[in-house]
DNA sequence: CGACGCGTTGATATGGCTCAAGAGTGGTGG
DNA sequence: CCACCACTCTTGAGCCATATCAACGCGTCG
């Protein structure tokens, strides 16, 4: 159904060390369509985003997509429950992972600093995830679709003159399946936020924000520009 | 738009002490109705449940809500962000609580088996939190609710001779709130599941799974019964 | 050049929402 | 003990937002 085919498993052996000589291997490269875990695998490693996006996944029997969250720099992902990872993830573009072994979480023995850290990134992820499902389950598509251009750009967007702008290295059907809509409906809420002169579209893959407070708004559900 | 209002703010001054004498105090009270946190309080308790049942709710400003969890008895609640509550929790129930200050969690002083708890906990507040997205966006109402009413179950339902059996103290409302569906389409799709005999109703707030495997096959999108 | 993947747009279908009415259910006070 | 009220739940009718199905344009790659 969903365009995205879930794709074959190709994991570890794709992953480029950075630095091949160094005893303690931390920083790794993963190239754009690769797995760095899938759900199910045992979850020995936390990473985190140096640079690149990554992309997390749940993919139900019948293909039915939900993307769980895109991982931007900074962002910390794989954290293990019952010592599995409980979803899919994949690089939208080459990315480079920093990689702590899980007991730097779990037990904290050694770098203190990193365990505050990593334990920091999970409240963190908690609270976002909070945000998330109120996108889910309460607003309508055009308040999602602002909402996370919103959200995107206060994170990694330029400031460009007036305007705000921001890459999508994700596909149409990456963000629908990231906001529970279709490809379809994705696509004409981007051309009526265009046909609004809230946002430009260069490229497809480069929004430009014309009016940031607009969106915002509709992000929030003021229904009244 | 919603029925249940946001209730005014009624606090901590609720909560009973069930030990009042004991210096350093632990263990509380809360009676239903009234809310243990409040979105935007400063974050200095995590709570673990003993008894009764939380509910952890996040509202927009239009009113529309989200139900982001229900808490039962071994739930974990009130992980901070930034070190604020991002959601209100308030009782479904007469609920008896462990509470325990936030350093325990953040900085692991004092109880390291304690600190070890809190931060699984949270590890598994992320890995649910995950399913419920999957819930949220991809699945149909009737898919939702088999879901819902399967993990319940499994939970925190009762054998009773060939079927399963299990209590919902929360309303209607609250349920389409956690599903994101509304009060009517929950109510129509109970009506459903009891036509089809998957389920029996009783009393309203208790439910019988009459066909558990037939339930758990809708709840997985299985469409082939 | 042809094939393919992705994005857009159009036409139509439909699942869940909205609005409305009525049926339990529980609590309260006379 | 009953009458009343407030609230929740259920059901019906109609509608609307989004899904579905389909066609096509565009860019890329072999």
């Amino acid at each position: 159904m969903y365009v995205t085919a879930p794709l074959p498993a190709t994991r570890t052996q794709e992953i480029v060390p950075s630095k091949p000589n160094i005893t303690h291997q931390r920083t790794m490269t993963i190239k754009p369509g690769k797995h760095l875990f899938l759900e199910g695998d045992p979850a020995d490693r936390i990473y985190e985003v140096a640079s690149g996006v990554l992309r997390l996944t749940r993919i139900m029997e019948d293909g039915r997509r939900q993307v769980i969250a895109f991982g931007y720099p900074g962002d910390t992902v794989g954290f293990p429950s019952d010592g599995l990872y409980h979803t899919d993830c994949d690089a939208l573009m080459p990315t480079t992972l920093v990689a702590h072994r899980r007991k730097t979480l779990e037990s904290g023995e050694g770098d203190t600093a990193l365990h505050q850290r990593l334990l920091q990134a999970a409240l963190r992820e908690i609270s976002a995830m909070q945000d998330h499902f109120m996108m889910l389950g309460r607003k309508s598509s055009i308040e999602k679709l602002a909402s996370f251009l919103m959200a995107l750009t206060d994170r990694v967007g330029d400031r460009l003159g007036d305007f705000d702008q921001v890459k999508l290295p994700m596909t149409r059907a990456d963000i629908a399946d990231f906001l529970g809509l279709t490809t379809e409906t994705v696509s004409r809420t981007f051309t009526q936020l265009r046909k609004s002169q809230i946002i430009a579209i260069d490229h497809i893959n480069t929004v430009i924000i014309l009016k940031p407070l607009t969106l915002r708004c509709i992000a929030e559900g003021d229904d009244n520009i």
